[in-house]
DNA sequence: AAATAGCCGTA
DNA sequence: GTACGGCTATTTT
């Protein structure tokens, strides 16, 4: 077959490859790379190259691919090994490239993944301007489902492409590496990327168009991927010194439980059972082989020897002397293994035989024959065990998640500027909300015990945390789209949602005011216990309508250790809720009829969910389905808004409407999470620029990107300002923010 | 070395 | 019940 790319070696070259670019108006590119920095360690094995773009300085863009046409492509090697380009050049192909493409507003850059190919160009100072193409979101607007990489779609769209990758694969390995491959078949690949880029592009862009979702694509998914490129690039300061006393203190803490987990005599009887069971099992499986090898099952040269060897090593095993890695058994249980906790808890003679308290789940949610023990069930069993076992058990679990996920991961990823750089996907969840990997900066915890984690993220010299949270998103985006009359008045009164539904339950929502100022602050109040007990019960429940639940998996939510809640009760609950809010009641029956015809839903900006689960055969499937189409347009449509806020914000600041620093690397978005946005501010803008941010996120101009506008309820956010992530407190528009740099 | 299972952190 | 990512232990290749 002819060869269908060429790589460049001249810098006339390139230059006349921009000049073609100019002449057909588009440029799809591609950038291999290669990650040399403690990531690329981090990553070694996990990884066959660098997924999340630049994090470390010595990671490097090894060639860059451009297609212009379909048919032919040509390859710029950059910082590859065999490179023809000096450094020198190479810094004056992205110059180039700058100026005679990515600024040039007649070119159309296409890209798949843009982000990645955004945050590698803008390391080399190149700036964007004109439209971005973005391919791999433009197929997650058009099909939500997994997977969203090149290679799966081009291998449906293009069928006779899709033993390409098969080879690619070969590649890496034959190289050990993707770092390692030569610049000829890298090349041949890169160029193949860029070409299927393009010609996806040309189908996909009339999809957008015929399916409406343009608007989505152009003020959203492509202004999303410039804020959060920005953002990633830019990194969270990380306190390195704290988090290194972190790691003694925490291990220090572990070490202190798992003593007090083996002072017990239970454990120390079950080790010794342990290990005595191991070497008889080791004894019966030699025997056993021994059996096979005089039937003749197994077969060996020298039958008479191996059996002599096995029977050498049964006595070997009688008394006691494992020596190979297989053989050996540690000391003591390991209390992070799962299979060892239910031999421990359920199974063992000599262990606690405690009852099963329930099974681990299969993928279709089935029990297993295998017993969980996971929270719930240690939290069940800490009722019965005396000895207090359980409740250090729990303990470490806390402890263990903490130190391994939080503390020590964090601190591997740490790049030499003490920054962490997330990696958010805009193609992450089927919903429309962002995932965030390497590091998840979403689920750091935050509970009062956790909250040292928090502290470790910390703002540059001269700044503070700002942090701006809507406040019951969703529940607001459900009285909304559902127009429900009593949920909507709620909300104008500016009540807790919670507090409320629980009087309107009880049909006190007259004493409102004086139940949650009064009765829920004071202790000692006769009636506290109970409003409180209502308060958490109402909330249960509104979360769990967002989730479209069943009465059955509402008793399981609302149950607690020797509380339980029974599936009636739960109905019974669940239908209360229903009539405190018709509207809402309307609005599930509308989404599922809406989906019982069409198959899929929408949500106000737009956003499909496709759920074809609905014309299963199996029940369970189409179940899913139900809750899927309540909760995939609240969720949806509350992640939207957060992200129109975040992109309007940034036209805000690099307008100059919006000021946060004086320090231009502080100057964008800082993360995102769900239903929140941070930022570094400098105390001084902090009184100019908190009302202007809140007031683009409570009131986005939805209208002008999205052709739609909230009617009914508003968006509430609230801002929180601080020293650390872990130390918000909410703003006063009175406070001197100068003073808090000092402490 | 890669895949699966169980568990658990967030909104 | 929704939506995720990631760690450890364990099994499979």
């Amino acid at each position: 077959m002819k060869k269908r790319y060429k790589i460049i070696t001249t810098l006339e070259e390139v230059e006349e490859v921009i000049s073609y670019c100019q002449e057909t108006k588009y440029c799809s590119f591609d950038y291999e790379t290669r990650a040399d920095g403690p990531m690329g360690l981090a990553f070694a094995g996990k990884n066959k190259d660098n997924p999340t773009g630049p994090q470390f300085k010595e990671d490097k863009p090894t060639i860059m691919g451009i297609c212009f046409q379909v048919g032919f492509a040509y390859v710029i090697p950059l910082f590859h090994d065999e490179s023809p380009f000096s450094n020198r050049e190479v810094l004056k192909i992205f110059k180039l490239l700058s100026q005679g493409i990515f600024e040039n507003l007649d070119i159309v850059k296409i890209a798949y993944n843009f982000k990645f190919e955004y945050k590698w160009s803008m390391r080399y100072g190149c700036q964007f301007k004109g439209r971005l193409f973005d391919a791999m979101l433009a197929k997650h607007l058009l099909d939500e489902e997994r997977p969203n990489d090149l290679k799966s779609l081009s291998t449906r769209m293009f069928p006779e492409t899709a033993d390409y990758e098969d080879e690619v694969g070969k590649l890496v390995k034959e190289y050990k590496g993707w770092a390692n491959v030569p610049l000829e078949p890298l090349a041949k690949y890169c160029a193949m990327d860029c070409e299927l880029t393009l010609k996806i592009m040309v189908v996909l862009e009339q999809k957008l168009w015929s399916n409406n979702f343009y608007k989505l694509f152009r003020n959203l998914s492509m202004m999303q991927t410039r804020v959060l490129g920005e953002s990633e690039n830019m990194g969270f300061i990380i306190d390195k010194k704290y988090l290194e006393s972190l790691v003694v203190s925490q291990k220090k803490l572990i070490d202190s439980t798992e003593e007090a987990l083996n002072d017990n005599k239970k454990i120390r009887k079950f080790n010794r059972a342990r290990k005595t069971e191991h070497i008889e099992k080791l004894i019966e499986f030699t025997q056993l082989e021994i059996r096979k090898i005089r039937s003749g099952e197994l077969e060996y040269k020298d039958v008479n020897r191996a059996i002599s060897n096995r029977e050498d090593k049964i006595s070997r095993y009688i008394a006691g002397q494992l020596v190979t890695k297989k053989e050996q058994i540690d000391d003591t249980v390991n209390f992070n293994s799962p299979n060892q906790m239910v031999d421990l808890l359920f199974h063992s003679p000599k262990g606690f035989k405690f009852k099963v308290v329930k099974y681990t789940l299969d993928d279709r949610k089935q029990p297993t024959n295998r017993p969980s023990t996971n929270e719930e069930v240690l939290l069940e069993l800490e009722q019965i065990d005396k000895s207090g076992f359980i409740t250090h058990l729990l303990k470490l679990r806390e402890l263990n998640k903490l130190y391994s996920t939080y503390i020590v991961s964090p601190l591997g990823k740490l790049t030499d500027k003490n920054r962490l750089h997330t990696s958010y996907l805009i193609h992450g969840t089927t919903t429309g909300r962002l995932s965030s990997r390497n590091p998840n900066l979403q689920n750091i915890p935050r509970g009062t015990t956790s909250s040292i984690i928090k502290k470790m993220f910390i703002p540059p010299p001269g700044h503070l945390i700002l942090e701006v949270d809507y406040g019951q998103a969703e529940l607001r985006v459900v009285a909304e789209i559902s127009n429900d009359k009593a949920m909507i008045e709620l909300f104008e009164k500016g009540y807790n949602i919670h507090v409320a539904t629980a009087c309107k339950a009880d049909g006190v929502l007259d004493e409102y005011e004086f139940i949650n100022k009064t009765i829920l602050k004071d202790e000692n109040h006769p009636d506290h216990i109970y409003w409180v007990k209502r308060k958490k019960r109402a909330k249960t429940i509104n979360f769990g309508i967002i989730y479209g639940q069943t009465p059955k998996m509402l008793a399981g939510s609302l149950s607690e250790p020797g509380d339980l809640v029974t599936e009636d009760e739960a109905a019974q609950f669940r239908q209360e809720w229903l009539d405190l809010y018709p509207g809402v009641k309307k609005w599930f029956k509308k989404q599922e009829n809406f989906l019982r015809a069409n198959g899929w839903v929408k949500n106000i900006f737009g956003r499909k969910r496709r759920l074809p689960g609905i014309w299963d055969s199996q029940r369970g499937t189409q179940n899913k389905a139900i809750r899927d189409c309540i909760n995939a347009p609240i969720q949806g449509a509350s992640s939207d808004m957060t992200q129109t806020a975040s992109v309007v914000v940034r036209d805000g600041i690099i307008n100059n409407k919006i000021i946060l620093s004086d320090d231009p690397d502080f100057k964008n978005q800082l993360y995102t999470v769900h239903d929140s946005l941070g930022f570094y501010i400098m105390p001084k803008y902090i009184h100019q620029s908190v009302p202007l941010i809140s007031a683009i996120c409570e009131y986005p101009e939805t209208k002008k990107y999205f052709g739609f506008k909230m009617k009914k309820v508003r968006m509430k956010v609230s801002a929180e300002i601080g020293m650390n992530w872990g130390e918000l407190k909410g703003y006063n528009p009175n406070e001197d923010y100068n003073k808090w740099l000092n402490n």
